[in-house]
DNA sequence: TTATAATATAATCTC
DNA sequence: GAGATTATATTATT
């Protein structure tokens, strides 16, 4: 992500080393005092896939308009708050399904989470023809893959990363099944 | 690569059929592109971590024993050909050089990646609020940490390298975000 | 329920 | 040390 690197060349430290010089406190003040609960400023995920033309709210984040929420319930993280599904169930023939669908889009994002991507048929072939040439493809190759693909490149990366980590676990379980094996052939009467 | 792709209880779709699958564009195009420069021979890194009573290979590196595997396929690579090496030598033209790359990477997290430290709830705690005062501790500050945190210094240079990071993708975010807002604000209507 | 997309973050590698 | 990328553990969706 090519980003604004530009907007910021200067990496952010200083702050800590003119302090840092002064040994004016210890890791004892800070490991056993330190009770507080203050979390550190928990920064908002960016949801670069929400539409760009939401509003914004005051973290910078669009926020989503789900009016029949409780106020108060509006911060996009999996809660006890009663959730909106409801609606989905009540309403469904009542509402179209290209509708039922951006709703869950953003409840996807209310919950804090991209919506869940849903290969087509074609498009995992593809990507598994490739991966079994190259289970390492570097970014121009997920370029290339994303556009052919109609895809963004970050949703080629993550499958990459899955499908290596399915493999790996296949593998686990069969060299466990080869150990299961050659116990039962060798150790038993 | 493949360790045992037949043992795999879910093999993987034979070669050719995915080659005929893929009309739209080849492989071959898609790996084709790539000419990054060679890098320079890496020195492989020391591996502290790994069983000491394990034997050593050529490079001085502990080996990985996973000796349950049929021979040949020792190598964790996805695919149905044989060696990496020879796939390397053969395939050549199909393979990029940051392919090559990652090769070596595999390879070397074959050796032994140290495993992931899963660091306890409190001992998060004592970082962050150290970080929050100073996110680029000396060295006797880190080790003062281990001590304390009953971790390896390099655990410690580690986090905070990663947690530096974190906080520079957070900026980025919200800057990105702000831009974003900006446009919102400004232009439309 | 299972498979797997998405997330978070520890570890690794190049520079 | 930064930055990019990877492995890995977990969560959550379908």
């Amino acid at each position: 992500m090519a980003l604004c690197a530009a907007a910021n060349p200067r990496p952010l430290p200083s702050l800590a080393e003119s302090k840092a010089a002064s040994h004016s406190f210890s890791i004892e003040s800070i490991l056993g005092l330190d009770s507080k609960k203050e979390k550190s400023p928990t920064i908002p995920p960016a949801r670069p896939w929400t539409d760009p033309c939401r509003p914004l709210g005051e973290d910078g984040n669009p926020c989503l308009s789900i009016p029949l929420l409780p106020s108060g319930s509006l911060l996009p993280h999996p809660g006890n708050y009663p959730l909106p599904e409801e609606r989905i169930l009540k309403c469904e023939k009542y509402v179209s399904a290209s509708e039922r669908f951006s709703f869950k889009r953003e409840l996807s994002w209310y919950r804090g989470r991209r919506p869940r991507t849903a290969f087509t048929r074609n498009q995992i072939e593809v990507l598994e023809n490739v991966f079994r040439v190259n289970s390492y493809p570097g970014i121009d190759v997920r370029e290339d893959l994303a556009r052919k693909l109609n895809l963004e490149e970050d949703r080629i990366q993550i499958w990459f990363q899955n499908r290596r980590a399915k493999l790996k676990r296949s593998h686990r379980e069969s060299q466990f099944l080869m150990v299961k094996k050659n116990l039962n052939t060798n150790l038993p009467k």
